[in-house]
DNA sequence: CAATTTGTGAAACTTTTCTACATACTGCTG
DNA sequence: CAGCAGTATGTAGAAAAGTTTCACAAATTG
């Protein structure tokens, strides 16, 4: 089998015909008008024959142009994730950019950002977090601003497994909560910077309490962090365009999500009861698809977009 | 024309028959099998007839089985230098793994949502929102569960930058408002599968209103992206592993990323003013680093008081 | 001029697409 | 639970599209 077409055919060139050369090089020139050719027509473009096509194909080690030109498609998309690639890695964000480029741009940041996280994050940690979970009497979480929605969406996530645990919004109430901790309950402050006030005293209170401390925040030796009693790094690095916090809110779920799946792991049946019953709860919130009258029909192009 | 087959065909998996889904899931499962078969060979695969492999490659949104073949090629290839990239085999989080390999995967996994979700967005509806929202007299939006958080931070951006947006726990609060929009003004519900009545139902009340409607959704032919004016689809796929909502969150807030940065590119230095404004507003609630004696010594561990 | 390359046209062949219809299945109603 | 309506699926064959192959003439090259 050809690894690769385009290097197939480059190294071949040597030996190829002048008219096979001229296929090649509109071949690698602008390989997408070769997905949308036949034989014909691509035959039509390079000026020449059907017969030279196939016979171009043979050439650079296929057996026929179906199958070149599936080899084609291949290599194509590969070059061009390839070159998207390239073009963003690492490239700040212009005013003058094309939505196209944005959100390649974006996306691929806050794809590094997971995976950075998951890279660098203390499993130690991760597992001794789990446990003390699993077993707690109780579980307050506390984040701000966007960092609140982190604190909400573990809450969520914890109780649907069947776990008491609250989420605050408003301060006093959550530092009522907080002192109330007692030894095997856990407090979890969530803070990108880890310089919030109001996360830092949560644990702090939670501590004299008694209660197991955690922090969660991008900055190993900011103030939360410091003083908490374990603590999980998320990995983000904010660009000149964030809204205060793109980057490292999604890189807090996603570390929430090892979280829960870590937990989940350890009781696998009782908490896939729990899910299926959260699920079966809302059923009747539930629209069914609008059936279409028959299944499409073959005459008409395929509907929408 | 389809941006990823793999996408397409998750996305249309609710409407697939039973038959149809059968193929796509040995699609999913095995693409090359495709990439060696005729339309025969793989109607032999799933046990099933020619005229159902059609009708699949037109479900999925191909004119027939050789476009589909081109794309599936391509798609493939693209997959598997992202895998190569990732370093990581994507396979199901089994309930003995590590905690490495658990956060390995759910990494990977989030991750590769993201960049899908960048790569089959509809940049043209992307922008239309963007434009509709930046005029906006008001922006409404809706969601629950775990789409609620996504509402939620979507609401915090667009604040941040000085619209007038709102964003509801309450649905009857939220209805009284969606109710009260008029022509000028954006509504936006997020629904993960698209089946959600209240998000159905908010969009419907401000379409009657007058509003834009715009759906966020991973499903394209949901009822929720049918009736709305705009649609902007998410790719999620949602492991056994769920918690209802791990993946699809992450993908939807990368999604209101785009949307967020792409509208801060429009105006600059207006916005930037209003995101400094906004930090310095909570500056007062950060504390400063703990000033260590000297810089944290290697030896010792950092203080827990 | 001999050797090679190229284009032409036609035929055989493969594969896909389309159509129509019979059968099976599903959910629902009386 | 029988029977009905509507949908989904499979079958089969004809038509269309596209491909491979071939033989040979024309053009090109050295």
């Amino acid at each position: 089998m050809v690894p690769d077409v385009f290097v197939a055919i480059r190294q071949r060139m040597p030996t190829l015909s002048k008219t096979e050369r001229r296929v090649a090089e509109l071949v690698l020139a602008d390989p997408d008008s070769v997905l949308h050719s036949t034989v014909n027509e691509l035959a039509e473009l390079c000026d020449t024959s059907q017969a030279s096509i196939a016979r171009f194909c043979r050439a650079v080690g296929f057996v026929g142009y179906r199958e070149f030109r599936m080899a084609i498609a291949a290599a194509n998309s590969r070059e061009e994730t390839a070159r998207n690639h390239f073009r963003v890695a690492d490239s700040e964000i212009s005013p003058t950019d094309s939505a196209l480029e944005v959100v390649t741009k974006v996306a691929y940041q806050e794809a590094r950002a997971i995976e950075e996280t998951a890279r660098a994050l203390d499993l130690t940690a991760l597992d001794a977090i789990v446990d003390a979970v699993r077993g707690a009497a109780r579980i307050d979480i506390y984040g701000a601003g966007s960092s609140g929605l982190t604190a909400q969406d573990l809450q969520q996530k914890l109780h649907r497994v069947g776990l008491t645990s609250f989420c605050f919004g408003d301060m006093h109430i959550a530092l009522t909560s907080f002192a109330l901790s007692r030894p095997g309950c856990v407090a979890i402050a969530i803070s990108h910077s880890g310089v919030t006030l109001e996360a830092i005293q949560t644990l702090e209170i939670a501590h004299q309490a008694g209660a197991t401390t955690v922090a969660i925040t991008n900055f190993p030796e900011s103030p939360l962090a410091v003083m908490a009693d374990l603590v999980l790094t998320t990995s983000a690095r904010e660009t000149r365009y964030r809204s205060g916090a793109m980057v490292s809110r999604i890189a807090q779920m996603a570390l929430v999500d090892f979280l829960v799946v870590r937990l989940l792991q350890g009781n696998y049946d009782e908490a896939n009861e729990a899910l299926r019953r959260t699920y079966d709860a809302v059923q009747s919130h539930r629209l069914p698809y609008p059936r279409a009258a028959t299944r499409p029909s073959l005459k008409s192009p395929p509907a929408r977009d």
